[in-house]
DNA sequence: TGGTTTTTGAT
DNA sequence: TCAAAAACC
């Protein structure tokens, strides 16, 4: 059997639901021809945007899985290792000639450079007569989402409205797998130099261990989502955004987890709460789409550009460390730095205190999550700052200003998650551990608040006040 | 997907 | 007097 179809996988890891892998196998079998899988691994690219070694280990081990599992089904994997996606169109090029391949697959990819770096690798190959065939991105809703007058929706409620009508019409069933196209192969794990240690006890590097953990997710918890998720002690959230980041498990594959339970449940999938955050993920992704001006550093909100940000080093330093002394976004920092992980509520507190109470630049609060989080992905990422900082689409209105100590006292109400990553502070009680007295912290060792609340929040209302007023 | 202050309305 | 609602940032 000739090889002559090659799928391109990037942040698409994965055998089932993945719609070039699917296309391409239907079309070579048709010819009674073979496909392979090509993956190209950028690391000075990555590093350019920030990636963080989790997600490169977790990356790593991904590749790897995917590779013994496409052997399996006698599909090889090829693996180019590349700088940046510059040197690829010519890469690629050679490895396709040499290879005689003739057709050449993948998933749209959304953010600009990434947009760009497909382009310039199609028309190398469409010079070369390789055909190129672009498949849908990976969202639950590929299509564009459009208001009535056809323009890409600023607020988030009507895109959802239109999302799940749109959703309702669509075909929901995943792309099955590739089939065996011939006798397994044998493999060896790949050499991935760049390849990073991560916490690979918390998101084992394996597709399948990803969908049970979905599986399992809808089952014993997803009902109970919109009353648990706000509380970072509990194990109430998916914990797969890793997975969904990389693509080895893809939107689709959730939607039918949820529809199957929600029948189940005799629930409406509709009002499924865990739905409407994949529904976040498709709208930001969509907005970068639609914005290119995300990708290249401006807020959604170009008047906010004139906000001038203070820029304090050793406060900046402090967040990064979990060492403001305010003990839940300390708690939620070391979360991140320890596991590469952070819970959402959590996202929103630690954001919040940046960008109004430090009042420093949203962006470089989005850099740093990008350089810790393993589930970082641009889109969601961007769009997230931009919320916590106003200057988004649909953004937190600029007076929205969390209180750190009040959220404290809502959202980890006995301090539990606080003792758990500030150890320090296990000893306080379930009242003083919200915003310890001086006393109290110099026998914890423990800082004091870098921030004095009211004043800072006072302020950062009358920054945007004055730019109203401009 | 907020927080604080002011007003209201039931005692 | 106080808690809930509303108004405001």
């Amino acid at each position: 059997m000739k090889i002559t179809h090659l799928v391109w996988l990037r942040n698409d890891l994965r055998c089932q639901d993945n719609p070039a892998l699917h296309f391409a196998f239907l079309e070579a079998s048709s010819l009674q021809e073979g496909i392979a899988v090509l993956v190209t691994p950028t690391p000075k690219q990555w590093a350019k945007h920030n990636e963080s070694d989790a997600k490169t280990g977790l990356r790593a081990g991904l590749i790897n899985t995917l590779s013994s599992t496409l052997a399996q089904l006698g599909i090889p994997l090829h693996c180019l290792d590349t700088e940046t996606f510059e040197t690829l169109p010519e890469l690629i090029a050679q490895f396709c000639t040499s290879n005689n391949i003739k057709h050449f697959w993948f998933n749209r990819d959304l953010p600009i450079h990434e947009q760009q770096r497909d382009q310039a690798v199609c028309e190398t190959l469409k010079s070369l007569d390789i055909s190129c065939h672009v498949q849908a991105t990976d969202l639950i809703v590929p299509r564009d989402v459009l208001s009535q007058q056809g323009t890409p929706f600023k607020v988030f409620t009507p895109f959802f409205n239109r999302w799940i009508t749109l959703l309702a019409e669509q075909d929901i069933t995943p792309f099955p797998a590739p089939e065996k196209q011939a006798d397994a192969l044998t493999v060896k794990p790949l050499d991935l130099p760049w390849a990073k240690p991560y916490r690979d006890d918390l998101w084992p590097a394996d597709q399948d261990i990803a969908k049970q953990k979905l599986w399992q997710f809808c089952h014993h918890k997803e009902r109970h989502y919109k009353e648990s998720r706000d509380y970072p002690i509990e194990p109430a959230t998916s914990t797969l955004s890793p997975y969904l980041a990389l693509g080895a498990l893809g939107p689709r594959q959730c939607l039918e987890a949820i529809f199957y339970t929600c029948n189940q449940e005799e629930r409406r999938w509709q009002d499924s709460i865990w739905l409407k955050e994949l529904a976040w993920r498709d709208f930001y992704r969509q907005l970068m789409a639609h914005f290119p001006a995300l990708c290249m550093n401006r807020p959604f909100k170009p008047e906010t550009d004139a906000l001038i940000w203070r820029h304090n080093n050793a406060e900046f330093q402090a967040w990064c460390e979990g060492k403001t002394g305010f003990p839940i976004v300390d708690a939620a920092m070391r979360q991140l730095n320890q596991t590469g992980w952070m819970h959402n509520r959590l996202r929103m507190i630690v954001a919040s205190f940046f960008t109004k109470l430090m009042f420093a630049d949203w962006r470089k609060g989005e850099a740093y999550f990008m350089s810790k989080l393993i589930d970082g992905e641009f889109a969601a990422n961007n769009g997230g700052w931009q919320w916590s900082a106003s200057t988004g689409c649909d953004a937190a209105p600029y007076f929205r200003v969390f209180n750190p100590t009040r959220q404290s006292e809502t959202y980890d109400k006995n301090g539990d998650f606080i003792r758990r990553f500030v150890p320090e502070l296990s000893k306080l009680d379930a009242k003083s551990i919200h915003d310890p007295k001086p006393e109290q912290r110099k026998l914890c060792k423990y800082p004091a608040p870098i921030i004095d609340y009211k004043p800072a929040r006072l302020a950062a209302i009358a920054a945007f006040d004055e730019l109203k007023g401009r």
